[in-house]
DNA sequence: TTAGGTTTAG
């Protein structure tokens, strides 16, 4: 008899098995082995409906899981049954019931592999010499003899159309929509969750309690939950969920074919098979009947006017007012534009200082509001967080020409506006981690330690050369170094320094993707290289030297005519702006050169807009003199200039009477520099090219001014038109998304040259004579 | 009780 049915008492079977036959593990089958005398044995977890093949076979397919081994790694295997044995074993099996095979045959598929089950699956019937045993408990029959026969407590779930005002009920849904929980206005947290069904009755729930943990654990769109004893009432001729007296809720990825592992806080849950079938069904369902966004949004995908969700880690936070709190996040992504940086005490901030300093070019600063104020505080650094809804916004300050990206999540939580704490246990947040991990510190921060070793032959530059083209065909318009060929960049890596090519490659990646953060200013003097102050650090040197007050001997000279005011502020600031003349006659305003004392970055800005040129003083005893180098020493048009702290050995003011006794003073930045002492910094564009061909791959360095994007590096922190024109630039050389394949061909000249220090000597490569062909754009 | 989905306006 092929299929036999065994009663169990008292945990023992009536009959036992024949002897001769012996038990196999799962994890010891193999496909070709002879398996006659061998046997499986499980708990029949999961079972599918009898169909035909198509030639007219009976077909039956269960799930069998190990008991004995449920922690090993693969548990359960699927069984395939044909022929009458099929027919007869779907008669009669049970979820939970042991299923013992004998004799069966060991396949593997490619694609059989599902969660924790065998790679193989068992192929049963009675023509290979199958028997099948089930053990059934006492009490129970087989359903051939009685119908609806169950063994654990039963749970009834009604379908989402079925739902009658006043009941308790339980039931399945995916996540339409959901709104994170937050502290409501009364006692408890909130969460609203919009459910949706196969019957595509939507079902709009309002949960609540005081225990967090106790809302569904809903991450995304798409999760599917699982709610017992849910209240139904009818609110605006709809049915509404609310949270009654032991209502208990599991969530679910709702990703078809991931793991069916249930998020609850609760340490007991009835869960059956028969319930994993209903997440299954109901994954199969959503994937078709669901509209779940796409690929989540990264800060390197960042639009302005959009709002988003971000998986992200905090790295700090910090108090900034009632009604709004900051967080530092990151999601190892760098955001396209230049982001804000929201202004707090530094004894507010808590988090890594030593951390915030390395990702201060990767962190981004969002401000949350209002009811999300509470939720913010008590977050800890270091955890996971989804923040949803962010509003990015671009905006500029009035004194600021260039825009940047601020990120708010305002108050309310409309759209699902909120924060949730995410577990390191969910799968996104594995992913992230892998990603911040593989963010390398010292690489994002490189630029700067690498580019101070570009050597001091830089500035040799000769005629400009037309060298990029975009065509798969690439061809180069030479101008120069006409005797120079390809030379693939195995054979440069290969070759000792210093020597010059011509080389035909693609450019894989650049650093930085920020482009406003090639800028650099450069001292030709002692080839230093430096970050371009921020406007913050000019705003810190104004304040500090506001509280000088004007020396009122020093106004009204021979070579300027001084006037003075006080501003209507608490503090009674004092502003003097000096007027530079020529012939003792006053200029127009647009020839004009002024000195400024105590003024404000706003008004120094208006001021820059208005006259030639601005220089902010300070009074001395018997001069004016120049503020700190690290504020700019001379404001011109939209340019700030800056001197170099090392090399400049600044002079009395009064050294720029020279100038203005000129017969038409043209006020040249470097000539002003000059009589006032100060070694000039100048604007330079430094970027990292990884290029690459078929032989093999380098880095070289930019180092430029203007030649090479036709842009001078002293304008584009200050128009926006500039930096687009610069991103088209780059986007056309490296356009985003592409594989290398399909990467534009480009040439350029490179030279080799040595950095030696006392342990080692290291060949660098920089890009030099080479221009972007102004078709490109 | 709370919220009852449908973006702040900082």
């Amino acid at each position: 008899m092929p299929v036999q049915l065994l009663k169990i008492i008292e945990g023992q079977s009536e009959t036992p098995l024949p002897s001769h036959l012996q038990r196999e593990d799962l994890k010891h089958l193999q496909e070709g082995c002879d398996y006659t005398n061998k046997y499986i044995q499980g708990i029949v977890t999961l079972s599918y409906p009898l169909t035909k093949l198509r030639d007219g076979t009976d077909f039956f397919k269960i799930v069998v899981q190990d008991s004995d081994n449920l922690c090993s790694q693969i548990n359960s295997i699927n069984v395939f049954m044909y022929g009458k044995m099929a027919e007869d074993c779907a008669k009669i099996i049970r979820h939970g019931e042991t299923f013992i095979v004998a004799g069966f045959k060991v396949i593997k598929l490619p694609t059989e592999r599902e969660d924790a089950r065998h790679d193989c699956h068992l192929e049963v019937s009675e023509e290979a010499g199958s028997t099948i045993y089930i053990y059934t408990k006492p009490g129970t029959t087989a359903a051939s003899e009685t119908a609806s026969v169950s063994v654990a407590p039963k749970y009834v779930y009604t379908p989402l159309n079925h739902l009658k005002d006043g009941t308790v009920v339980n039931l399945y849904g995916v996540v339409k929509f959901f709104k994170p929980p937050y502290i409501s206005k009364g006692t408890d947290y909130c969460s609203i969750v919009t459910l949706v069904d196969q019957s595509n009755v939507k079902l709009t729930c309002s949960l609540f309690s005081g225990n967090l943990d106790f809302l569904p654990k809903i991450y995304k769109v798409g999760d599917i939950v699982r709610f017992h004893r849910i209240k139904i009432r009818e609110y605006n001729g709809q049915m509404q969920g609310i949270t009654s007296g032991g209502f208990a809720s599991l969530t679910f990825d709702g990703t078809v074919g991931a793991p069916v592992v249930p998020r609850t806080s609760s340490r007991v849950y009835t869960f059956m098979d028969e319930e994993q079938k209903t997440i299954e069904e109901l994954r199969i369902w959503a994937a078709s009947n669901i509209s779940i966004s796409g690929p989540a949004t990264k800060l390197s995908g960042v639009q302005p006017m959009l709002f988003f969700d971000l998986t992200c880690q905090l790295v700090g936070k910090a108090k900034v007012d009632g009604s709004s709190f900051l967080l530092k996040v990151w999601d190892g992504t760098e955001c396209p534009y230049p982001t804000w940086k929201v202004p707090v005490e530094a004894q507010d901030l808590e988090g890594e200082k030593v951390l915030l300093h390395q990702l201060r070019n990767l962190a981004v600063d969002i401000l949350v509001y209002d009811n999300h104020v509470q939720l913010a505080e008590s977050l800890k650094i270091g955890s996971f967080l989804r923040i949803y809804s962010i509003h990015a916004k671009e905006a500029s300050a009035d004194n600021e020409d260039v825009s940047h990206m601020e990120f708010h999540l305002h108050g309310g939580t409309c759209y699902g506006r909120g924060i949730g704490v995410l577990p390191e246990s969910n799968p996104d947040v594995k992913e992230l981690k892998e990603f911040l991990e593989s963010v390398t510190l010292t690489d994002s921060q490189n630029m700067e330690s690498c580019s101070m070793d570009i050597d001091s032959t830089f500035g040799n530059v000769t005629v400009c050369v037309m060298l990029f083209h975009l065509s798969v065909y690439c061809f180069a318009v030479l101008t120069d170094h006409q005797d120079l060929s390809n030379t693939e960049l195995k054979t440069i890596t290969n070759s000792a320094a210093p020597q010059q090519y011509r080389i035909r490659a693609k450019l894989r990646t650049y650093k930085p993707q920020k482009l406003h953060q090639s800028v650099k200013l450069h001292c030709s003097k002692c080839n230093s290289l430096q970050e371009v102050p921020d406007r913050d650090d000019f705003d810190f040197i104004l304040h500090g030297s506001a509280g000088t007050a004007p020396n009122p001997e020093l106004h009204n000279t021979s070579w300027y005519e001084s006037v003075t005011w006080t501003a209507q502020e608490q503090k009674q600031r004092k502003i003097a702006i000096h007027f530079v003349k020529r012939d003792e006659m006053l200029q127009h305003p647009e020839d004009t050169l002024i000195m400024i004392e105590g003024g404000t970055l706003k008004e120094i800005w208006k001021l820059t807009k208005r006259f030639k040129c601005v220089i902010p003083v300070r009074s001395t005893e018997d001069d004016l003199e120049l503020l700190d180098l690290s504020a700019p020493f001379l404001l011109k048009g939209n340019v700030k200039y800056y001197g170099c702290k090392q090399c400049s050995t600044p002079k009395p003011m009064k050294n720029l009477s020279s100038i203005a006794a000129e017969q038409q003073p043209s006020w040249e930045s470097t000539e002003i520099a000059q009589v006032l002492g100060i070694e000039l910094l100048q604007y330079v564009f430094i970027m990292k090219f990884t290029l690459v061909d078929e032989t093999g791959s380098l880095n070289a360095y930019l180092f430029d001014d203007e030649k090479f994007f036709q842009i001078p590096a002293s304008e584009i922190l200050t128009s926006n038109f500039l930096q687009q024109k610069m991103q088209m630039t780059m986007n056309a050389l490296c356009p985003p998304g592409r594989k290398l394949g399909d990467l534009p061909w480009l040439e350029c000249f490179i030279k080799s040259y040595n950095v030696r220090d006392a342990m080692k000597n290291q060949v660098y490569y920089q890009i030099f004579d080479t221009t972007v062909a102004e078709d490109v754009v």
